[in-house]
RNA sequence: GGCGGUAUCGUCUAGGGGCUAGGACGCCAGAUUCUCAAUCUGGAAACCCGGGUUCGAUUCCCGGUACCGCUACCA
C-alpha cells in the first residue's frame, strides 16, 4: 500500500470553524500517525464567495492549532488546466456531455417541477443531443454534465458509516463545468484528489451524498478511487448547524477567549472520537499514538464549551509552566498589563506569579481581569468581596495594625509573614481568618485569590503595606456603601 | 416532498444477546481549607417508541418517530 496522502479542502468562504477545524485536525492526526504526506487545498473556485482574506484567516486558524501541512497550499484556481483536461476526457469518453440549457431555463423548469409536487432532478434535455446538433452550437456558452448511468446503483464502503448504497436514478446528470469554464466542486475534488495521489478522504458527513457523484467520476477514468471516512458533524449547543448565533464563528474567536491550542485541540479530538476507553487527557504525541478512523462515532456532536473549558483549566494548571509563560505574557500585553523587565529581571518573580495564579485560572483572560492586581497597582474592589470580607466595622483598626506589623517583619517569607499576620490576630484577639480574607480583599480586591501568605510573599513588603493602607483609608465610604 | 444517515444520562461518550449499563463535563451534598479552585467521598441523571427473532433484547431485524445531511452552473 502506498504511502497515506491526505488533505483538508477548505473553500475560503468563512473563517476556520470548529467543524472545519476538527475535520483539519483529524486528517492531521491520521497523517502523522501513519507517517503520512498533510496537503492543504484551497478550494476556491466559486469566485463569487470566495474571499482571499479569508485564506489568510483559515491559515491562522490551522496555524494557532498547531496543524502543520507538508504540501500546499495548492489553489484550485490556479489548477483550471487539469479541471478541463479531466472533463475533456470524460466528454471524449462520452462520459460526459454538453449542456446548452441557462441557468434561468433550468431555474424556470425546476420551478414549474415544484410546483407540480414532483421532486426535481436535471431532466437531461442535452443529454441526447446528436453530433450535429452539438457541432451547429460551437461557440455557444455551456456546461458540462455527467452522464450517470440510468439504471443500477452505485454501493461504496465508508471507513466510518459501512457499506452506503444509493441507485443511480437518485443521482441527476451533475454538472462538471460551468459555462464559465470554472469547474463545480465534484469536479475539481476528484481531479485534485486523483493529482494529488490522496490515498485517503476525511471529511464531514455532508459530503456523504456527494461521494457517490464522484466515485462515478473515478469509474469513468478507471482509477481506483480514495478510501473515504465521513466524519459526524458537530452541532451548537441547542443541536442545530453551528453558527454566528451560537457565539464564536472562526477558532481564532476561542484563541481571543483565552484558551490553550493544546486544551483546544484535546476536547476537539473527542468530538465524534473517543479512544475506546476512559481516557480523556491527551496530549498530542497521544492523540496521534491513539487516533483510529475505526473509532470514529456516527453520531453528530454538540459543541459544548463548559467542557472546553474544563480541558483548559487543566492544562492550564498541568502543562510544564515554560509552555504557559509564553501564553499569559501573550495576554498580558493585549491588556497593556505587559511590563518588559518580566521577561528580563523580573523573569522569575513573573513564572513564580504565574505559578501561584494557575491552579485557579481557566481562560488565558484570567490573568488579566481576575488576576490584575498582581500585575497592575490599579485594580478595583470587586463589591461581592467587600460585603462577604470587609463587614467588621473593627478591621479599619485591626488592619492598621497588622500594616504596621508586616513593615516590621524582617525575613519577608512566607513563614515569616505567617507568624506575623497570626501574632497580630492573636494580640487582638480576632480569628485569623478575619485578618486574612479582608487582607486578601485589600491586596487583590478580590474574594477568590491564592493563599494569602504566599500572595504577600510575591507581592512583596512594599506593596502589601501601601495596599493595606489604601484600603484602611477607604473603608469607612466601601463600608457605608456596602 | 424525495433520497441517504443517525438514535445510550442535559452534554461528550464506553459497552454490548444475560452487566447494579461504565467514565468525563456540568449539577447537588458532605469532608478539607485563610477565600476560592484543586482534591476526596457520596448523590440525582440515559439505552426514542412499537413490533418481531430469541429462553432472554438496550444490543440483531422490520416499522414508526425525531434529528441531521444532500436535493445548485455552492463547496
Amino acid at each position: 500500500m502506498a504511502a497515506v496522502r491526505v488533505r483538508f479542502a477548505p473553500s475560503p468562504t468563512g473563517y476556520l470553524h470548529v467543524g472545519g477545524a476538527r475535520t483539519a485536525l483529524f486528517n492531521w492526526l491520521f497523517a502523522r500517525q501513519q507517517g503520512g504526506v498533510y496537503v492543504l487545498r484551497i478550494e476556491d473556485t466559486d469566485i463569487d464567495r470566495s474571499r482571499p482574506e479569508l485564506v489568510e484567516a483559515v491559515i491562522e486558524g490551522l496555524r494557532w492549532l498547531g496543524l502543520d501541512w507538508d504540501e500546499g497550499p495548492y489553489f484550485q484556481s490556479q489548477r483550471l488546466a487539469s479541471y478541463h483536461a479531466l472533463a475533456d476526457r470524460l466528454l471524449q469518453a462520452g462520459h460526459a456531455y454538453r449542456c446548452f440549457c441557462t441557468p434561468e431555463e433550468l431555474d424556470e423548469r425546476r420551478q414549474a417541477a415544484e410546483k407540480t409536487g414532483k421532486p426535481w432532478k436535471y431532466d437531461g434535455r442535452c443529454r441526447k443531443l446528436s453530433t450535429e446538433e452539438v457541432a451547429a452550437r460551437q461557440g455557444q456558452p455551456h456546461a458540462v454534465r455527467f452522464r450517470v448511468p440510468e439504471t443500477g446503483a452505485i454501493t461504496f464502503d465508508d471507513v466510518v458509516y459501512g457499506q452506503l448504497s444509493v441507485n443511480y436514478d437518485e443521482i441527476e446528470d451533475f454538472v462538471l463545468l460551468r459555462s464559465d469554464r470554472l469547474p463545480t466542486y465534484h469536479l475539481g475534488v476528484v481531479a485534485d484528489d486523483i493529482d494529488m495521489r490522496i490515498t485517503h478522504v476525511i471529511r464531514g458527513a455532508d459530503h456523504i451524498s456527494n461521494t457517490p457523484k464522484q466515485i462515478l467520476i473515478y469509474e469513468a477514468v478507471g482509477v481506483e478511487p480514495p478510501v473515504f471516512a465521513h466524519v459526524p458533524l458537530i452541532l451548537g449547543s441547542d443541536r442545530t448547524r453551528l453558527s454566528k448565533r451560537h457565539g464564536a464563528t472562526s477558532v481564532t474567536a476561542y484563541r481571543d477567549d483565552g484558551f490553550l491550542p493544546e486544551a483546544f485541540r484535546n476536547f476537539l479530538a473527542l468530538l465524534g472520537w473517543s479512544p475506546g476507553d476512559d481516557t480523556e487527557l491527551m496530549r498530542t504525541e497521544e492523540l496521534i499514538r491513539r487516533f483510529s478512523l475505526a473509532n470514529v462515532s456516527r453520531t453528530n456532536a454538540s459543541f459544548d464549551r463548559a467542557k472546553l473549558e474544563w480541558f483548559n483549566a487543566e492544562y492550564l494548571r498541568s502543562e510544564p509552566l515554560e509552555k504557559i509563560l509564553p501564553h499569559v505574557e501573550n495576554e498580558l500585553r493585549r491588556s497593556g498589563l505587559w511590563q518588559e523587565a518580566w521577561c528580563g529581571a523580573d523573569k522569575e518573580w513573573f513564572a513564580r506569579v504565574v505559578d501561584l495564579l494557575r491552579p485557579r485560572a481557566r481562560l488565558l483572560t484570567d490573568f488579566s481581569t481576575w488576576a490584575r492586581s498582581f500585575f497592575s497597582d490599579e485594580f478595583d474592589y470587586d463589591a461581592a468581596a467587600v460585603r462577604k470580607f470587609l463587614k467588621d466595622e473593627r478591621l479599619g483598626e485591626l488592619l492598621a495594625q497588622l500594616r504596621e506589623a508586616l513593615a516590621g517583619v524582617q525575613n519577608w517569607t512566607h513563614d515569616e509573614i505567617e507568624k506575623a499576620v497570626r501574632g497580630a490576630a492573636e494580640r487582638t484577639d480576632v480569628k485569623a481568618g478575619l485578618l486574612i480574607n479582608a487582607s486578601r480583599v485589600a491586596l487583590t480586591g478580590q474574594a477568590v485569590a491564592p493563599p494569602l501568605f504566599a500572595t504577600m510573599e510575591v507581592l512583596g513588603r512594599e506593596k502589601v503595606v501601601t495596599r493595606l493602607q489604601r484600603l484602611v483609608d477607604s473603608l469607612p465610604s466601601l463600608q457605608t456603601r456596602a
